[in-house]
DNA sequence: CTTTACGCCTGACGGC
DNA sequence: TGCCGTCAGGCGTAAA
């Protein structure tokens, strides 16, 4: 599943494609996503440009001139850009059909994702309204998350994942930024020091740029926007490395359970 | 307010 | 070969 390395890859993959094409056609061959795809959505979006593509936290947005089609991959989504139509497959349920011949397809497998529409005037969509900062942002820094995280007594990793603090950090790398910054990820969030979080936030933003350079980490779900792999995955120091030696010190990386999600840190580099 | 658990889904994998 | 349990990149919601 995408984080925001992904998202952003897949974003920069498509939007050269899709920019300043029409939709011509909207084909919703299943609208059971995470949200039901609204019947509406065809007349909403068809005859509209594509003006550019953005990204918020982990979800797309696309500029139709005002309104906005927003798109979502959850767990398993893929965006694929086909130059040619070609035969659908299992799970590829939305097709945005583009001038030229491109065709700009949603696969899901297990419908986590969302394709839905923003239309213009309503300010904020729901989906996006409370969202903490973007991690590039100057509103980002250690002091923020110092000041969000006290007397916070849960996990500092499920507080970094909170998108309400932060927006786009995912499970692979909140345990890889962890590692990086050298703090356990079970640790009270606010029994983490003002020096421990600009060390996080700085490692929160390295390992996320790092990973975009990389096209993002592949897993068993995810593909570029044009199918291709992502290179980050060789670049992990402690997500799913259980019981291999870490890299820096050689001790045994250790796996445990936080707030329902698989963690990964190394019991020496992380005290 | 914060914290925690639970679904929503399909598919891959390992053990028997 | 099949069956069954576990796990997977997100995140809104409900309950405590």
């Amino acid at each position: 599943m995408p984080e925001l390395p992904e998202v952003e890859t897949i974003r920069r993959g498509v939007e050269p494609y899709v920019i300043g094409r029409r939709i011509e056609a909207v084909v919703v061959r299943d609208a059971r996503l995470r949200w039901p795809v609204p019947k509406t959505l065809p007349a909403y979006a068809t005859g509209k440009q594509i003006h550019g593509v953005t990204r918020r936290g982990k979800y797309l947005i696309f500029d139709l001139g005002g309104d906005r089609l927003i798109v979502h991959l959850g767990m398993s989504g893929r965006l694929n850009v086909l130059e040619h139509d070609a035969a659908p497959r299992k799970h590829d349920h939305v097709d945005l059909r583009l001038s030229g011949g491109i065709v700009l397809r949603f696969h899901d497998p297990r419908r986590f994702g969302a394709v839905l529409p923003w239309p213009a005037g309503h300010a904020d969509h729901v989906l996006l309204r409370g969202m903490g900062p973007e991690p590039f942002s100057d509103a980002f820094s250690g002091d923020y998350l110092y000041k969000r995280s006290r007397r916070r007594s849960a996990p500092v990793k499920t507080f970094i994942m909170d998108g309400r603090i932060v927006v786009g950090v995912g499970n692979i790398y909140a345990s890889e930024a962890l590692f990086r910054a050298g703090i356990r990820p079970g640790r009270a969030a606010g029994r983490v020091s003002r020096a421990a979080y600009a060390a996080l936030a700085a490692a929160i933003r390295d390992v996320l740029s790092i990973a975009i350079e990389h096209g993002g980490t592949t897993l068993r779900d995810f593909a570029g926007a044009r199918g291709e792999a992502g290179y980050f995955q060789q670049e992990l120091m402690v997500y799913g490395r259980d019981g291999e030696p870490c890299r820096r010190c050689g001790t045994a990386i250790r796996r445990l359970v936080i707030g329902q999600r698989s963690s990964f840190y190394c019991p020496h580099c992380q005290p």
